[in-house]
RNA sequence: GGGCGAAUAGCUCAGCGGUAGAGCGGCGCCUUUACACGGCGUUGGCCGCAGGUUCGAUCCCUGCUUCGCCCA
């Protein structure tokens, strides 16, 4: 026993306790700064910043599970490698409360709807909410030990933040990128707003029936023996009333006979049907109110788009079912009427059956029959226009949001025009690099299939105002200046007459922006990109100041679901604003599944409380299980995986526990070292394990890094090496001094290699270590923390740091042969039931002159891990053998005289 | 319908041209002063199916089947 003992005992217990110990380094990191951005550090001085942009969370609180901590710690394990790297971090977190998310949020909580409670009212509910919310992430990112510099907060609600979402507005301006126009917009019935192209997702395949519907020819257009009628089939008999054109393809020869007739609308003979003008600066053209006689009456079109396999091969173009519809009213300058409202209700006043049904049942979900699509069947049955029903899966578009069908209804709103910059765009994401590669094509086909311009416009209460008023003489639009931002025109008077006309009547824009106006801005407002033009004021609180440095950013950390959102908005404004790419790389991770292999998530009920597990197994084992994700697969939460990062802190702190025992009262240098084959061996390994963990983390693939360091650790450092060298430290004098301090600079360098390996994935059970290991053993130059504590190998070479950078393969070889010759001894003790700890008296081995050759040098090694005395070449005929690896030979025991006696 | 990913031991997953791996589980042994939250030994597999390329395929190519996701 080791003479320092008794104060050995009190700074490593024999358990540890990660209740203790991690909130302790949460507050000492916090004193000692470690995570504080340092632009004038050595590292930033010398541009080696590295900023990361990972997503600010919507903060509509209570819904955080493991996946969240999953997807949070695999961004940080990157972090805190190239912070071990020497680079000086910019690590900010974001929260994201502006938007719909947070409005539906407290929709929900509060039982109130949009246009029931005043938009301030509205508004001040959702701050609170946002903090309460902010509170509740802030906690448990500290908990789980994330690097952050909090210090760099942002919020997407904070004026720092409206100031880049509007800034980035009036520039699109400037370069003629915006417009407002009145377009066919996709709709939110239920949350009363337009949506863009990217809030849609596709629903599950349901069963929603083909109704086949008859269009009478118009006599009036039909020449001698033409066809009396032509058959459609529509998911959506609701809107037939609203019906412009009926189309097919041109080859089709079914139909070739219908050509220049023109057909009665079904249900509009019943009352004139009402034709809607919407256009208020003219681009949809006015139809004015057309004087129908008796049935509206509508031309059949010839469109290639049309699929002859489809249904009839006739199909009905109404105004507007989906995004087909829009692009023949466009092509072939279609009527238009329109009879649904914003809130989905049919606006039929001639048709009293049908007026002012729901079209879609406000649930989640779509339902097969709304009381809308119920009444229009009614109704076309009664008539005889209704053919038939079948069975057809399809899938609606629903509102990513809230599950709501979306529509499409006609409205002025602010577009960013994207359609034309599809090349460009697509010239970007092959510019950026991607980790892992594959999730590029997730980007190539979205912008590839993008097909609406970008709608900004949310007629919602709470977000970003557009800086916008409009002159209610002569309608153009007045701006604010750079300098007025952040401004909302709805509290505050636009400061100049209308610069069109001169007039001073002016009226704030109402709406508010899409989210992603400003999420899309992150890597910018981290950087301040709005303040770049302002001149530096002594007086400017630093998180204002202009970071130029921070752009573009490091890294993107997102996961796979926001590619078409987050990261392609992010894309297109650097494109526009800054030209050049937001970050150099995107990392991509998935999903954290439950274990039946479902998305977690609130909604669902099969999350699981990261903060349970956090009190449970500790951050570290939480950390560990999120590194167990493959890089851009989803991951299961296992609970048993969790227990394995226990496993793994608490082999961490035995083992270096031992090493302690060793290393307490250790004057390094005093005794030149001699290692023996194992101390070679080990340190080839080591040097070898840091190689492979290096390329790992420079590839983001945390995973192979971690399993790396963890055969490393677990089979050659523990199972193996520890066990070779127990013996050096006893009563043995088979071993030199210099052969213990061989195995003492082993120890205590690879112990120091061993926890700068684990550091970034288990941050906590290092650090307590290293404090208590390593850093008194390693002189006045120890790094404060093991975090940043210097990467054992250096960036741009090959050159590990650690035992030299020395892998001969010589050696390693050696060490193979070494623990074969072990593991025979094992497999002997196990036959004859003989412990591990049990003294032998003397070990067998086959072989020519040859191999005692070559083993010769592994001997004292051999020996010392098996305690054994002696070891011969004269096998007992009665032994019982054991095969030394595929070397041919054999191996046998002679065990101690007192193992023998009890033979039963 | 198009795209991406996955299919490997009972379970969860690595591997990806050269005789199949880990963890968990199972079985047996070892209570050994780092660790029983251990250790040692051991048991588990036509590596989804069918072709092709190759001296050699779990790995590359083609087709198919099933599952997940993205987009029509």
């Amino acid at each position: 026993m080791s003479d320092a003992a008794p104060s050995l005992q009190d700074r490593l217990p024999k358990n540890y306790d990660h209740l203790q110990t991690e909130p302790r380094w949460v507050a000492q990191w916090e004193a000692w700064r470690l995570y504080h951005h340092d632009p004038d550090s050595p590292a930033g001085r010398a541009g080696r910043t590295f900023a990361i942009d990972t997503p600010p969370p919507y903060v509509s609180a209570a819904h955080l599970h493991t996946g969240h901590a999953m997807s949070y710690s695999q961004a940080e394990f990157v972090v805190r490698f190239k912070r071990m790297r020497g680079y000086e971090i910019f690590y900010p977190m974001g929260f994201d409360d502006n938007g719909l998310p947070t409005e539906r949020y407290v929709e929900q909580k509060y039982k109130i709807q949009k246009g029931k409670i005043t938009r301030q009212e509205f508004v001040d509910l959702c701050l609170k909410e946002t903090r309460a919310g902010a509170a509740v992430y802030e906690t448990l990112w500290r908990a789980l030990g994330l690097s952050i510099d909090w210090r760099m907060t942002y919020s997407t609600i904070q004026p720092r933040a409206v100031r880049h979402a509007q800034a980035s507005f009036l520039d699109l301006v400037r370069q003629g990128r915006l417009e407002r126009r009145a377009d066919p917009i996709l709709w939110c019935p239920a949350c009363s707003t337009a949506l863009a192209q990217a809030d849609v997702e596709a629903g599950d395949e349901q069963n929603r029936p083909m109704h086949a519907v008859r269009f009478d020819v118009d006599p009036a257009t039909a020449p001698q023996g033409a066809p009396a009628d032509g058959v459609i089939e529509t998911t959506r008999p609701e809107l037939v009333t609203a019906c412009v054109a009926l189309a097919c393809h041109p080859d089709d020869k079914r139909f070739a006979a219908l050509r220049g007739l023109r057909f009665r609308v079904p249900l509009t003979h019943l009352r004139f049907a009402k034709t809607t003008a919407t256009s208020e600066d003219g681009s949809i053209d006015s139809a004015g109110v057309v004087s129908v006689a008796d049935y509206r009456t509508i031309p059949l079109i010839f469109d290639d788009s049309v699929d002859p396999e489809f249904g009839t091969g006739l199909m009905m173009v109404c105004t507007f079912g989906d995004p087909e519809d829009i692009a023949k009213w466009r092509k072939h300058g279609l009527d238009t009427v329109m009879i649904l409202d914003p809130a989905g209700r049919l606006t039929t006043p001639d048709l009293p059956e049908l007026d002012g049904k729901r079209v879609h049942v406000p649930a989640k979900g779509s339902a097969v029959y709304s009381e809308a699509r119920a009444a229009a069947v009614e109704l076309l049955r009664s008539h005889s226009h209704l053919l038939g029903v079948r069975d057809n899966p399809s899938r609606a578009s629903l509102h990513e949001r809230c599950s709501t069908p979306v529509e499409i209804q006609v409205a002025p709103q602010w577009f960013i025009r994207l359609l034309d910059l599809k090349d460009e765009l697509l010239e970007r994401g092959r510019q950026l690099t991607w980790h892992p590669e594959f999730m590029r094509e997730r980007y190539e086909q979205w912008v590839q299939n993008l097909r609406w311009d970008w709608n900004i416009s949310r007629q919602r209460f709470y977000g970003v105002p557009f800086p916008v008023w409009f002159c209610n003489a002569c309608q153009a639009p007045n701006y604010a200046t750079v300098t007025e931002l952040p401004v909302d025109p709805l509290m505050t008077a636009c400061a100049r007459p209308c610069t069109a006309c001169g007039s001073g009547d002016l009226r704030p824009e109402p709406d508010v922006m899409d989210t992603w106006m400003t999420s899309s801005l992150t890597p910018m407002i981290n950087a301040n990109w709005a303040m770049w033009q302002d001149q530096p004021a002594e007086n400017t609180p630093v998180a204002d100041r202009a970071r130029p440095t921070l752009y573009p950013a490091g890294i993107r950390v997102q996961a796979h679901e926001i590619i078409r959102t987050w990261l392609f908005y992010t894309v297109a404004k650097a494109h526009l604003h800054t030209d050049c790419l937001p970050w150099k790389a995107v990392m991509i991770s998935g999903w954290g599944l439950d274990r039946h292999g479902k998305k977690m998530s609130k909604r669902a009920g099969n999350f699981v409380d990261p903060a349970e597990v956090v009190a449970k197994y500790g951050a570290d084992s939480l950390r560990y299980w999120a590194a167990g994700a493959n890089l851009g697969n989803d991951l299961r939460y296992l609970e048993d995986d969790v227990k394995g990062g226990k496993r793994l802190l608490t082999k961490l702190w035995n083992s270096t526990r031992f090493a302690l025992l060793y290393l307490d009262s250790w004057t390094p240098g005093q005794v030149t070292e001699t290692p023996t084959a194992a101390d070679r061996w080990i340190r080839a390994r080591a040097v070898q394990t840091v190689r492979e963990a290096t390329l790992a983390f420079e590839s983001c693939e945390y995973n192979r890094a971690v399993r790396a360091a963890e055969v490393f650790f677990w089979s050659d450092w523990c199972d193996n090496y520890l066990e070779i060298i127990k013996d050096r430290f006893r009563q043995d004098t088979r071993f030199a001094p210099g052969d213990v301090e061989a195995a003492r600079q082993t120890l205590l360098q690879g112990t120091y290699a061993l926890l700068r390996l684990f550091a970034p994935i288990v941050p906590f059970v290092c650090e307590e270590l290293y404090q208590l290991a390593c850093k008194p053993l390693l002189g006045a130059d120890a790094p404060v923390s093991v975090h940043i504590a210097p990467w054992p190998h250096d960036e741009g070479s090959d050159t590990v740091t650690v035992f030299d950078g020395q892998s001969a393969a010589a050696d390693l070889d050696a060490g193979a042969l070494l623990l074969s010759l072990i593991a025979g001894v094992r497999a002997c003790r196990t036959h004859s039931k003989i412990g591990g700890g049990r003294p032998l008296a003397a070990l067998h081995l086959t072989g020519s002159d040859d191999d005692w050759t070559r083993i010769a040098s592994l001997l004292p090694d051999w020996l010392a891990a098996s305690r054994a005395a002696t070891v011969d070449r004269a096998v007992p005929a009665e032994a019982a053998t054991a095969a030394v690896g595929d070397t041919g030979l054999l191996v046998a025991i002679t065990p101690a005289v007192e193992d023998l006696l009890p033979v039963a």
